[in-house]
DNA sequence: TATTAAGTTGACCATTTCAGTCAACAATTT
DNA sequence: AAATTGTTGACTGAAATGGTCAACTTAATA
């Protein structure tokens, strides 16, 4: 049951977008930098992003990628779904005809409620809640570290 | 994000076993006839349930498998986390330490709550859940069944 | 217009995982 | 003893995963 690293690598591609949506185009090489995964791969990565017109992007110097939605109306749902295709648990989920059991199947049933519970978490939350936890958290951190430099306890 | 199949014939084995826990040992090979896959992976698939005791077994002549929980006892979490492992979205949420980001990732948090979202759905249902809704399901077909061979519409 | 700086696309590749088979073996009954 | 049944581990082919690389297109700018 993971996830691929579309799916984690993507979304914390839409994340770092989400973060600099004022900033003009952003970088792929500097988006790869930061989240710590390779270019190359960052390439593949976006490119169902920029497909459904979630990502813009211009080539060419001064170029980049930027997103285009507001991160509020983004849903994780709809973020995974471009990355990761379907994340039901089994393909008869979606296509009950793959398997001549489906009618009558009552696990096939337990694994479309799984489906359910998991599209409904992950429609319930958007980039914009990502934003926010992701600034709290920083300001945690930076709160902390005062704290800490306030003790006396200097970092070298 | 898909199940392996060993979660999948793994709990159809699980619940063939419910259906059939008054009749003394199972075959296996009656078991895989059933729910069509082979013996061979049968033999596998089984084993991690009978390492953790939810399942018995006998060898020899008039041996064969049994479940020795009462079906109610037995969550589905459970038996998916015997069957799959953990099925947590991403290796980070179980171990965190995989990551060095963990510590200030808010997406490996979307992942942790979305894995408890799906243990908590895993953990509200019992095998003698699926095998109440089989029973329905069973006796539903039956009388549609009926309905129709009573509308002369008989079967071949 | 030539050059440079981007993003785009498709071919390719190594590794791992998955799904499954097969053979040898152990235990139990008849 | 012979037959029956589960147990275990080695092995394998195919597919998915997680990338890299090179050629190409587009845009800005000197």
């Amino acid at each position: 049951m993971r996830l691929s690293t579309r799916g984690r690598y993507g979304l914390r591609t839409l994340l770092d977008l989400a973060l600099r949506q004022d900033e003009g185009p952003v970088l792929l090489k500097d988006i790869a930098r930061r989240q710590e995964f390779s270019l190359p791969y960052l390439e593949h990565l976006i490119a169902p992003l920029i497909a459904a017109g979630l990502v813009g992007s211009t080539r060419g110097a001064r170029g980049g990628v930027l997103l285009l939605k507001p991160p509020a109306e983004v849903k994780l749902a709809e973020a995974v779904q471009l990355l990761e295709g379907s994340i039901a648990p089994v393909d008869c989920v979606n296509n009950p005809a793959l398997c001549h059991r489906s009618a009558f199947c009552v696990t096939r049933d337990i694994w479309v409620e799984m489906n359910e519970a998991m599209n409904r978490f992950l429609g319930s939350m958007t980039l914009q809640d990502l934003v926010d936890r992701q600034k709290r958290k920083s300001q945690s951190t930076e709160t902390r570290e005062r704290g800490i430099l306030s003790k006396g306890l200097r970092r070298r």
